[in-house]
DNA sequence: GTGTGATATCTTTTT
DNA sequence: GATATCACAC
């Protein structure tokens, strides 16, 4: 029966063995965790107990549908029953039955993060309010922190230390866009992301008959990434379990690194109280990477304080210490990588996809593919710009949602004058106050002549008129018509064809061609076999020949992400992601690239040792990716924002214990003198551009305005005086991880023996040598004693202060 | 109402 | 460098 578990270490096994009652696993990085996950769904299903009884929540699509495959894999198609997929997936699916109840029509939209932003935007500018106090990604943020503690905006406005938090960032009125901004998501038959959770809960809050029966169907719950869990997700997941207390949470504190979106931490931690009778079991083998790769990241992690201590070992080979390379610059940085695979691959005979190149930001990407395209080496770029972002696709989508749902504004808003069709800005705003004062959707207004109001004059009235029609036509079919043969139809009847093929360029040719492929994907989900859920059971069976609808398939994607789709054909190819992305996945050789100071760390994570520590785990993910080798570089001038700046090796690499680096001697500080030797070189004046100042600043410029400031003075030979002036708190803050640029040193022909001159940090002294043609003087300090400074930068008065 | 250029701001990380 | 917003001419 459980012979399958042979194959298991012995914690492994007692782990996946376990059946009822509530369960812990600490499974560190590369302990094998899928497997013991999937090991346990087998080995429940061996024992009888029905898949649909069976819900499995992960973070990712991905890690849903790999353990889809490895369970079935083990043990057949019956896998395929089992309720898994991620929390908003699930959640999604169970709100399109049950959301009524809460005023959600069954087709409601899930708006991404670009619609709430504009919606944001919207708001924040009808309420007067300004945008820069305002910024949507801020106020969003906000909000989305808000909806994952379960606050709704009642509760936002009443609670006395988020509005005070709130009136102290000079943002006191983010509750009021907040509870506007959820009327619009309403008004509008939408849901973002949060909202999934968010309405999840209220669901099983003030629903006994629907929490009743999805406590029937999961009787058995297992939780992927507990640690990643926010408060909503803990709370729904705890809601489900109740009844049975059958749930099995797998996670490692070390990988928390989604704080910064809510997860707590706490919620792994407090397991123990929530569920007493609970067992555990740690999970310490890596078999993954080499001992050098595992003793490295113990020695990173270990500079944590919080922490549930781990002792993570490995009987695997010692193998290459870690590589650790300095670069000029990002784009050399770049072509070191590719070098560095196109040789490993050959003299190892490993294939594209043993190679990961991470990073922390995604536009690091750019450098990478440049180097990799330029020796012809194949990669995938994971996340980053998705298919679904692209302003085309957007485009259709939007016909797309409409047609579904014409109660969805920012589709509408994002159409209804695209193609051009004479409803402009003026109009728009007319119809967005009418609904307002209507309290009804923007569609309400639009479909409904009469609504329209007298502003509205008859020649406009015409157009709404015509575009109404247009879209209620196309909603007509929505039920009826097979997903691709609609989709066909709203794209033809769309317009945007007609007007790509107007325009008869390369850049219209692509933009088809890439609707062409949104097409392809529509096709492709009608092939695919459908999951049927039987209402009175729970049940999922699979369907293959029954016509799917558009609407099933907008539900589908807008919780898809780039890593999903585009399977390539071609499997064999470097992959390119941001650590995040990374996470669970595992590669014979791993780049790490742009070990800098402000970068990774972050400059926004760098404030408090929490955003310190999720940064650290987030270097330890990046680690622990890698079996066999793992190269971490940094570069000495990183192009940002179109200019070369200064970077400074990352404090991460100094924590590695040296002794498994196979030159931690790279990490010595470069003499400021090289420094500004590689700064001019990469920032060479492309053409003086005469009287306008501010064009050769710009291309000589530092992105720091007091470093900007600074160096471009020096450079355009400025009165040091000027360089005195008080430095903003701001620029004190940047002043600690950057390192000094040059300043304007004083010219080194006034420069000789016993001259009396002061320094900004070391005070008086008297010069005792001029060297180098007077590059390099000796200065005898008053408090210091004895420096040689370079007369280019050291920051130098001749005689006294004033 | 539409379309064009200038310009300000920009960067975490993701479902 | 890339994108979102703004000012101005048509």
């Amino acid at each position: 029966m459980s012979n399958i578990l042979s194959d298991l270490n012995p914690e492994q096994s007692q782990a996946a063995a376990h059946i009822d009652g509530p369960l812990m696993i600490i499974a560190g990085a590369g302990s094998g965790k899928t497997r013991t996950l999937t090991y346990r769904i087998a080995n429940l299903l061996q024992h009888r107990v029905d898949p649909f009884n069976i819900l499995a929540l992960t973070f990712t699509n991905k890690a849903a549908r790999e353990m889809k495959d490895r369970i079935s894999n083990l043990i057949g198609t019956e896998a395929k029953s089992v309720w898994m997929g991620t929390f908003h997936s699930i959640f999604a699916r169970v709100l399109r039955v049950d959301g009524e109840v809460l005023g959600y029509p069954k087709d409601f939209t899930i708006y991404d993060t670009d619609d709430c932003k504009s919606l944001i935007r919207a708001i924040v500018k009808e309420q007067n309010l300004d945008p820069k106090t305002y910024p949507a990604s801020q106020v969003l943020s906000r909000i989305s922190n808000a909806k994952s503690s379960l606050m709704s905006p009642e509760e936002y406005l009443q609670n006395v230390e988020i509005r005070a938090q709130d009136a102290a960032a000079k943002k006191p009125m983010i509750g009021e866009i907040y509870k506007i901004y959820n009327e619009r998501l309403k008004r509008s038959s939408a849901m973002d992301f949060d909202d999934l959770l968010f309405n999840m809960n209220l669901l099983l809050r003030d629903f006994p008959d629907i929490l009743a029966k999805y406590q029937r169907r999961f009787k058995y719950i297992l939780v992927d990434e507990y640690q990643d869990t926010n408060y909503a997700q803990y709370l729904i997941v705890k809601k489900l379990a109740a009844a049975h207390q059958n749930i099995c949470v797998v996670g490692d504190d070390a990988q928390s690194i989604y704080a910064f979106r809510g997860a707590n931490i706490q919620n792994i931690l407090n397991f123990k109280s929530d569920y007493p009778t609970f067992q555990t079991f740690k999970l310490e083998q890596n078999y993954r990477s080499t001992k050098t790769i595992v003793g490295g990241a113990n020695s990173i992690i270990s500079k944590n304080r919080d922490q549930i201590r781990k002792e993570i070992w490995t009987e695997n080979i010692e193998g290459e210490k870690i590589h650790l390379s300095k670069c000029d610059t990002d784009k050399a940085e770049g072509l070191s990588v590719a070098q560095k695979i196109f040789e490993i691959k050959m003299n190892e005979h490993l294939q594209n996809s043993d190679f990961a190149v991470l990073y922390r930001t995604n536009n690091q990407s750019r450098s990478i593919e440049d180097a990799l395209r330029q020796l012809n080496i194949p990669y995938r770029i994971y996340g980053g710009q998705s298919f679904y972002q692209r302003k085309e696709i957007k485009d259709v989508l939007a016909y797309f949602r409409l047609a579904v749902n014409p109660n969805d504004q920012e589709a509408l808003l994002r159409v209804i004058n695209y193609p051009a069709r004479g409803i402009g800005q003026t109009t728009i705003e007319r119809l967005r106050v009418l609904a307002d004062q209507h309290q009804v959707s923007l569609w309400d207004i639009v479909s409904t002549p009469t609504l329209q109001g007298d502003e509205i004059n008859s020649g406009t009235r015409t157009k709404l008129d015509a575009f109404a029609v247009k879209i209620k036509s196309l909603n007509v079919g929505i039920k009826t018509t097979e997903a691709f043969e609609m989709a066909t139809q709203i794209w033809l009847a769309s317009g945007i064809k007609s007007a790509f093929d107007e325009e008869d360029t390369l850049e219209a040719e692509m933009r088809l061609r890439n609707v062409d492929e949104l097409l392809n994907a529509v096709k492709d989900f009608t092939l695919t076999e459908q999951q049927v859920v039987n209402e009175e059971t729970g049940e999922i069976s699979l369907v293959n020949n029954e016509f799917r609808m558009l609407d099933e398939f907008m539900s589908d994607i807008a919780l898809i992400t780039d890593a999903d789709i585009n399977q390539d054909d071609d499997k064999n190819k470097v992959s390119l992601m941001t650590i995040h992305a990374a996470k669970g996945l595992e590669f014979a050789c791993v780049f790490v690239v742009g070990m800098e100071e402000n970068l990774f760390p972050s400059s926004m994570s760098v404030n408090t040792r929490t955003e310190l520590e999720e940064e650290r785990r987030l270097f330890y993910v990046a680690v622990t990716r890698a079996e066999k080798k793992l190269f971490l570089s940094f570069a000495e001038n990183r192009f940002i924002w179109g200019q070369y700046t200064f970077c400074e090796p990352s404090r991460f690499l100094e924590e590695i214990d040296p002794m498994y680096l196979d030159n931690p001697e790279v990490l010595e500080k470069t003499s400021m003198f090289e420094r500004f030797e590689s700064y001019k070189t990469y920032n060479k004046p492309k053409q003086f551009l005469g009287s306008n100042l501010r064009k050769v600043e710009a291309s000589t410029s530092l992105p720091s305005t007091p470093l900007r400031e600074r160096l471009s003075r020096s450079l355009s030979g400025v009165e040091m005086t000027d360089l005195q002036k008080p430095k903003s708190l701001m620029s004190m803050a940047e002043a600690k991880y950057t390192p000094t640029p040059p300043s304007a040193g004083i010219s080194s022909e006034n420069l000789r023996e016993n001259q009396k001159v002061h320094h900004e940090k070391f005070g008086s002294g008297i010069i005792k040598s001029v060297e180098q043609n007077g590059e390099k003087i000796v200065v005898l300090f008053d408090t210091v004693g004895e420096k040689t400074l370079l007369t280019k930068f050291a920051k130098l008065q001749i005689g006294l202060p004033d």
